[in-house]
DNA sequence: CCGTTTAGGTTGTATATACAGGCTAAAGCA
DNA sequence: TGCTTTAGCCTGTATATACAACCTAAACGG
């Protein structure tokens, strides 16, 4: 634990009082000579800190005044993490969750190596079906940290999804994603109730909190039934109202 | 020009012989020490450039070996509106395009619902396939506001892409995305030299300008060879360190 | 000949120092 | 009072120096 470089004890000091709440977006964050003051590094060493968490988006830094938690970042990406559930909610649609598999495993070599366990770990292996309105609309594999969630096990994922119940249990900090098509599987076509070659979208999604994976999930889409969407906006313009799209 | 810090100049100067080829994926960069020799910074200053063209994964760092162009980029942030040939270029290969299709076109029905224009009023067809080292990597077809960019058709797109042509001509104000898996026509199919059953991965992102759609793409991407990726983070928190997905 | 040691290059981190430039608020002045 | 100046804090950059850890290849010894 001593192992990490100072510099690195220091970020992860600022993003723990932000993570908990003592520091709120806007609030002043200790200039890098308080830094030097109360831990007794070199303003060298407080100002990397500094500069890569404004780098990485936690703070932000203005020269002269100081450096501010950050607040409300715009960007909305395509690829955002939403809540299936509540996806299909906006929509009017009603939403239900079919269960298939909620089981502790021995971590896989492949499941280990992405979520950065060692291969064994005890680790939770999901299997449920989404539908929108008793049509079957993404099938959701995933997997989850057994150390970070112990009791996967006792959970309804019928009532509340996967994605939902583990940001309750700690805030969600990064999501990694990748999107790709491919033809699935006989078996996932058959769940998902797919025509014969219509293809699958799938969206990967591995999740991070506290600087660590701690699930990850991929998601079957029907190609025919389901699109991902989003905006992007350059930081500093104001968004006039892009609405439907093709 | 003499305003850019050091640092970032000598980051300027990596990547350009990155993009022009004279630095290819896993030749060796130049170490610190060289760099303090070649340009007469201070090595914290060549660390400093290094450390962060590492940071932004152009190059990779091994502690005692020596830097080295970094090969097998994962295709960043599918929703950053970003040039395809940069994307190629960051990643250390050649691109080319082919243009198919460039010419003027009364809007359809269809696409002038897309573009909020009336029907029959002039926009501008692209057809064009662009090559990663010779493969196909994105079949893009583009339709633009006539009025938007009159002289459209004098433009090579073999040289610059539209999507950097585009911006070149005004600011990109905003990018809707939709993203879906999706058979490819035969036509498509042999453009993008794919394999049988093999499905697409289809990007539509529309642009705006000043409050209008300015510019609509289909990008059309093989399934086995392409996959989007991104990372999201929420409101004041960003990346620690995500690196390879599945 | 082969295994071991060693020397040298490379990155990673940490410190002390210095100066430039931006911003704010207090001090000074009219 | 109201404007200007100034002092002080803050970030941004740059340099010189130092030590640790890591890796490779050459030198060495059996």
């Amino acid at each position: 634990m001593t192992a990490m470089p100072r510099y690195q004890q220091l970020k992860q000091q600022i993003i723990g009082q932000i993570s908990r709440g003592e520091l709120k977006p806007r609030d002043r964050v200790p200039s890098e000579n308080d830094l030097v003051d109360s831990t007794g590094v070199s303003r060298m060493t407080a100002n990397r800190a500094l500069r890569e968490l404004n780098d990485e988006g936690y703070v932000e830094r203005v020269a002269g005044v100081g450096t501010f938690v950050a607040d409300l970042q715009s960007a909305s990406h395509v690829l955002e993490v939403r809540n299936i559930a509540d996806e299909i909610a906006a929509r009017g649609h009603r939403h239900a969750a079919i269960v298939i598999v909620q089981e502790q495993q021995a971590a896989s070599a492949e499941v280990a190596d992405i979520l950065r366990i060692a291969q064994g770990n005890a680790v939770f292996h999901l299997l449920l079906v989404h539908r929108e309105n008793d049509t079957p609309i993404q099938l959701e594999e995933r997997y989850v940290v057994a150390t970070f969630a112990p009791d996967c096990l006792q959970q309804d994922f019928a009532r509340v999804t996967p994605s939902a119940w583990l940001s309750s249990i700690a805030p969600l900090q990064e999501a990694e994603h990748k999107v790709r098509a491919a033809m699935p599987s006989p078996e996932t076509r058959r769940r998902l109730k797919m025509a014969g070659q219509e293809p699958c979208l799938v969206v990967m999604r591995r999740t991070w909190s506290d600087g660590r994976p701690v699930s990850f999930a991929r998601l079957y889409h029907p190609g025919s039934r389901f699109e991902l969407t989003g905006n992007y906006t350059p930081p500093g313009i104001r968004k006039s109202t892009p609405e439907s799209a093709p």
